[in-house]
DNA sequence: TGCACTATTGACAACGTGAGACAATTTTCA
DNA sequence: TGAAAATTGTCTCACGTTGTCAATAGTGCA
């Protein structure tokens, strides 16, 4: 399919649409979006205006049933009119409560599926008229401090501390309610919600042995990270509650650090064991990237995906997942829910000894 | 690499973490991260106990000359025991100033590539003391209109609003300085920040030409998209600049709308081209992701990129163009500098009509 | 007509901060 | 010692909102 390409070009700088400089055919924009406009005024100018006093202009604005419907009609034709916000600065002050609650994201909002950790919170925060204040910080470094001094300035009302991968933290108590989100605390003072890696594991590992898979190889994360504990544990126990022994076939195939970019040992794993007397027919990964990488490294051995060997995996990691050929099979980690429930907790005031574990999703593709 | 996996599982829950639930050794956990404790006083507080008065300690914290160096430490002293922080409701109120910058993702927020767009712009207003609020909104749902209302009931003094892919928009002009991002208004009503796609795909054309590719394959993105036509033009005419003719050889390879799930007719056109009489050498693809699925398209028909055939493309996507094997040589979209200088502008004023369009950078590894 | 009652509206204070005007006090210098 | 300078304090107001309480207007009844 050819596409057509007209006209000599020239590029020239100023306020006029690409499309237009270029000479080329204007692309319909999107439907309006407008704006409201904004009106830097206060309830003593709509007071003024409606020839009222700034108190019932208050009641109007706050609900109170105490007012004659035709003055209400009234001072809300002008509010509309004028498009007035009441001030949400006054307000905090006069309430003596800001609505804040503050997210911090200590490098979470850099990575794809993690957003969803992000997105669930501040949607429970909207739909509950809370006002999410997000900072990305990083350990170590100044952020973390400028961060909370900025909450204490807002005053929020709870914090949620949100990390990359599930793990372990160490946080003394302040005056604020705190929900780890992803983590949790050493000493289990603060509220929590993580994802149940053990009963994804499980549940994975279940469905494998389902359906008729009997020698799955699990290439998981390092051993100094939670998740891979749990879901070793997970895979051990649902491989022995089908009636079979599956501790020898877990390896480890991340050699950097927590937290470090990730390098995979699978090229040498795998060789290993596609050479081994009795091999694998499924390889269950610790995360979407590592699939990825098995899937190129299986493609090297000359195996395909689906048809030779099966693969799985952990976290339905947007856009590959669906971009594999064929699509991988994969439990889906409840982040966006667990964004949620931590929001909810936050605003509701969890028990301090409060652990949510939530369950994932399995997602089912072609590579199993 | 075996992996060790002790005891019976037993599941309790509670506040205890999981790895001493499970008898598993225990991770060492992060470095200590407290959080600062939230003093709820103010500076009457203060100057009860600095045994001064209101005045002096409204001095410190605004940095007049005016006050003894002792007198000075001594207040400063207490504020950082008790961890005060000026209520930054109340300085709103008195200074009518916010020092809030609002920021609305459309759809934004979701992707991988485009998370730095907000990086980028709240690292600015970090760096530069302003508050960013961000709002995930959704076109067409009333998510826009709340988002407005919000930022009025906090009287932002300007808004960023980020478009998901560079597109035309028309928003009206308000009361409030609005900056586009990865947008531009259709009647260049307001400033805007862009990539610009025309000198991304020249500069990669050339290079694909200095290397010595003479039959490059663009498998472009929908004729819909302003970056579509420009980064066509720009491919063109860095062809031409190096003496070759290359419209021909320009495809669409995006069957869905604007917006909707991405649909790749790459497997259609790699069956055609690659089954000409003239094969290219080199596929350039719109996007990472689409390259990915070339590889994968590739692969069936029995080619090895980096070996049989050369990939190139558009994004640097995290963490696609990494794990891609060979590696992707691709050029990197400037989303983290588009999101520092559209704060930058939004904080100091920008002109209406200035646009600004910022240049990628190559990014080479293997494919190419 | 007067009274009790309700419905509706209004006056005022206070939240925490910051700034101006100006007085009071202490320190420094000639 | 006196004058000038440095420092600190008192008082006031304003920002926009909302709770408390009082005032006013309207209604029904004797």
């Amino acid at each position: 399919m050819l596409w057509f390409c007209p006209g000599p070009f020239k590029l020239t700088s100023g306020c006029r649409p690409f499309a237009v400089d270029l000479g080329l055919a204007a692309v319909a924009p999107i439907e309006n979006c407008p704006t409201k406009a904004i009106a830097l005024t206060n309830q003593r100018e709509i007071a003024r205006r409606a020839k009222t006093s700034l108190k019932t202009v208050s009641r109007v604005i706050n609900r109170d049933p105490l007012v004659n419907a035709e003055t209400r009609a009234r001072i809300e034709a002008i509010i509309a009119e004028i498009g007035y916000e009441p001030s949400q600065a006054a307000r905090m002050m006069r309430s003596q409560r800001s609505n804040v609650i503050g997210f911090l994201a200590d490098g979470v909002a850099t990575t794809t599926s993690s957003i969803d950790l992000v997105r669930g919170a501040q949607d429970v925060a909207w739909e509950r008229g809370k006002q999410m204040m997000l900072f990305n910080i990083e350990r170590g470094t100044q952020s973390a401090d400028m961060a909370d001094s900025q909450l204490a300035a807002f005053r929020a009302e709870a914090i949620i501390y949100a990390a990359i991968f599930h793990q372990e933290v160490d946080i003394a108590p302040t005056g604020v309610p705190h929900v780890l989100l992803n983590c949790f605390d050493r000493r289990g003072r603060h509220a929590a919600v993580v994802p149940d890696d053990y009963q994804l594991a499980f549940d994975l590992t279940r469905i494998i042995y389902e359906r008729g898979y009997r020698r799955p190889a699990f290439l998981n994360l390092g051993t100094d990270i939670v998740a891979s504990q749990l879901r070793g544990k997970g895979f051990v126990d649902a491989a022995r509650t089908a009636g079979h022994e599956a501790a020898g076939q877990m390896h480890t195939a991340v050699v950097s650090p927590a937290g470090a970019p990730t390098e995979f040992a699978t090229r040498r794993i795998l060789a290993e064991i596609m050479s081994a007397g009795e091999k694998p027919d499924l390889i269950l990964c610790g995360q979407d990237i590592m699939a990825m990488n098995v899937y190129f490294e299986l493609g090297e051995l000359g195996l395909k995906v689906g048809r030779d060997i099966a693969v799985a995996s952990f976290d339905n990691l947007d856009p590959i997942a669906t971009l594999l050929q064929p699509g991988l099979s994969t439990m889906e980690l409840p982040y966006y829910d667990m964004g949620r429930a931590a929001m909810n907790l936050a605003i509701d005031g969890a028990d301090e000894s409060q652990v949510l574990r939530l369950k994932g999703k399995f997602i089912e593709r072609q590579s199993l």
